[in-house]
DNA sequence: TTTTGTTATTAATAAATTGATAATAAGTGG
DNA sequence: CCACTTATTATCAATTTATTAATAACAAAA
């Protein structure tokens, strides 16, 4: 029988916390970046890879599998600060691109108990962690195999290990839009981890053309050339030139450096040109 | 001291969950849809407005003051079901468009105790949800100002009642692209519920261009006029009628019927085509 | 019955954007 | 100095978008 209480004091002085089962919250860090490959042909080899951080988990459940970074939050932490914390922690790194993607919250992703995690993308130049990193923590190229209409494979490979798992996109019931994915196989990624993979690639996928989140993905002077793979790595299709310069013209600055030593006509060095207003 | 486990089934078996302070999660849902001023010279007047569904708490925090419908996840529920759940109990109504907008977790967003709230947002006509609400649950039409580039200024109104609040965009550090947005004035909405309403309505500006969901606010058979007004609404700006028509044409499918009775040419009423493949 | 007001719908054309090809530039490595 | 490679821009065709305006068809007023 809920007392009467004539304040807002009155009411919360005698609230009792414990009515309702109460469960644990995480974030997962999707961390992202594009491989480097300096030295190659890159346009002809199409080496250029999506890559995504991982770290090998030393404790049960899924002990010994890979996983992304991730951690609890805090009682007294908000939820946007926990995934800057837990990066701080594991990677040491500060001011990233941080995007909270999705909360992940079925009942059995986690054996432990009920534990609901909101997955945040991080979006970062490669060359910003690539030595710090240790033994439990490994990049890991994205390759994306289209299998059929609503069915997708991810090889994710650090050069001596390799992880497979496919996900199906299931048109969700009242949407007219979007997808819903379930995973098929998962060998190795721990968690519902394949989920967070995939909605992030989305996600870039899309926001890539009506924002300007690419430029925390490059370096602070990039050439045109670089640009433009990263765009197709991320976009998965090959862009003509005029026209991808075209798109971009009044979102970089002309430097007046220069790159040599390709081996051809030195490419021009641009940076971000921030909005005005 | 942590004990050395040699299988996961073991690991689990000694599992303490009261590790980790837990917490409760709720879900809010932000159930937009289009006022119908069906008997206005409406192409004149601009009287169209997008509304929210609000409901008048009578229970303390925030008692007798309107929020967001919403409630508790259950423990043994999955995330995305709760709203779901939460829309039949509250309005009766199934196959609703849901999507999950975003997870609000400040510490201090909830006066009782630590609770982190995901928001979904719910479209839908509102001919489906007119007349069966009661005194306790109302639309209110929303009229945006942009106070100036960083302010906007909210006022709901529902005939008799009229809500204000103002809502700060704040470019974040480390983001390109991205406001998070901090409530500046709030006479009224509970809790954090201002938040949720701004990201919403600027969630369906974005996927309005990409996606198809506009077709879950309207009804079966509409016509084009309609179909534009509620562009316009949602975009905030007048669109020419030839540019609209060819943006839509091979969303929509033409049948043989006609409405008539507006005091100058029928239209001709169209569906929604689904997508092939 | 005719006129006026209103929205629907489409035609037609100008303007802008995008797509595709090709030409030229400027390094490195033989 | 030549071959090779990528960079960069020009050019023109194809397509899309913007804008104006013409015509259609009903209701209501005159």
């Amino acid at each position: 029988m809920p007392k009467n209480y004539n304040t807002e004091e009155e009411f919360l002085k005698d609230y009792d916390p414990s009515t309702f089962e109460k469960l644990s919250m995480m974030v997962d860090i999707l961390m992202l970046s594009v491989s480097n490959e300096e030295t190659e042909n890159y346009r002809k080899t199409d080496k250029k890879k999506m890559s995504v951080l991982l770290v090998k988990r030393d404790n049960y459940p899924f002990k010994g599998r890979w996983c992304l970074p991730g951690g609890f939050v805090r009682i007294d932490e908000n939820l946007d600060d926990a995934p800057r914390r837990v990066l701080k922690e594991e990677t040491n790194l500060e001011n990233i691109y941080l995007e909270q993607l999705y909360t992940f919250g079925d009942v059995d992703r986690d054996p432990r108990m009920r534990i609901i995690s909101s997955a945040y993308m991080a979006l970062i130049d490669k060359n910003r962690l690539c030595e710090k990193i240790g033994e439990k923590t490994s990049w890991f190229d994205i390759t994306l195999y289209e299998e059929s209409d609503d069915i997708v494979d991810l090889v994710l490979d650090n050069g001596s290990e390799t992880i497979k798992f496919s996900i199906r996109k299931i048109l969700r019931e009242q949407t007219t839009d979007r997808y819903s994915f379930k995973i098929v196989e998962n060998d190795s990624l721990a968690f519902d981890n394949p989920l967070v993979i995939l909605s992030g690639l989305e996600r870039l996928k899309n926001k890539i053309g009506y924002t300007d989140i690419v430029f925390n993905m490059m370096s602070e002077y990039f050439t045109l050339g670089e640009l433009q793979q990263v765009y197709e790595v991320i976009l998965g299709k090959k862009l003509l030139d005029p026209a991808f310069r075209r798109i971009i013209a009044d979102k970089v600055l002309k430097t007046d450096k220069m790159k040599t030593g390709g081996g051809h006509r030195p490419s021009r060095l641009f940076t971000y040109k921030k909005k005005e207003k």
